[in-house]
DNA sequence: ATTCTGACA
DNA sequence: TGTCAGTA
């Protein structure tokens, strides 16, 4: 992992900036945390700190479920793709994981067009 | 001042 | 999802 990666998934920001950043709610961002779909790191005050990378992966959790998919789907799509579940060194942010993503949410995206209930 | 968890006249 | 409560 190069330094950069590395400064990508130094957490820092607080609920108010990554809410401001995402155009996520405070209650939104704690609630996808409880299902599962992000893991920020604590701090000492069990204060939830994100990262460049928690940013970025909130982003494409927010354009997933404008396309209709369940946090359920949302949930197994991200899955597929590395993103440290319980640690938080590994991140994706690359130009690749983007691509099959945005192919991921337009397939899904036409499917829910004709079958709003299907389990991806 | 901010955030956290739990809960719902 | 919003929002209020009682803390840390």
């Amino acid at each position: 992992m190069n330094e950069k990666q590395i400064r990508r998934s130094i957490a820092i920001l607080p609920v108010s900036s990554t809410a401001k950043l995402t155009g996520l709610t405070p209650r939104q961002l704690r609630y996808y945390e409880k299902f599962g779909l992000v893991h920020p790191c604590r701090s000492q005050g069990n204060q939830r700190l994100y990262s460049l990378n928690d940013i970025d992966r909130l982003l494409d959790i927010k354009e997933y479920l404008d396309s209709k998919m369940t946090m359920a789907e949302v949930k197994r799509v991200l899955s597929k793709h590395s993103y440290a579940d319980k640690a938080h060194q590994t991140n994706l942010s690359d130009s690749a994981a983007r691509k099959i993503f945005s192919n991921e949410m337009l397939r899904i995206g036409r499917w829910n067009t004709h079958d709003s209930n299907n389990i991806y």
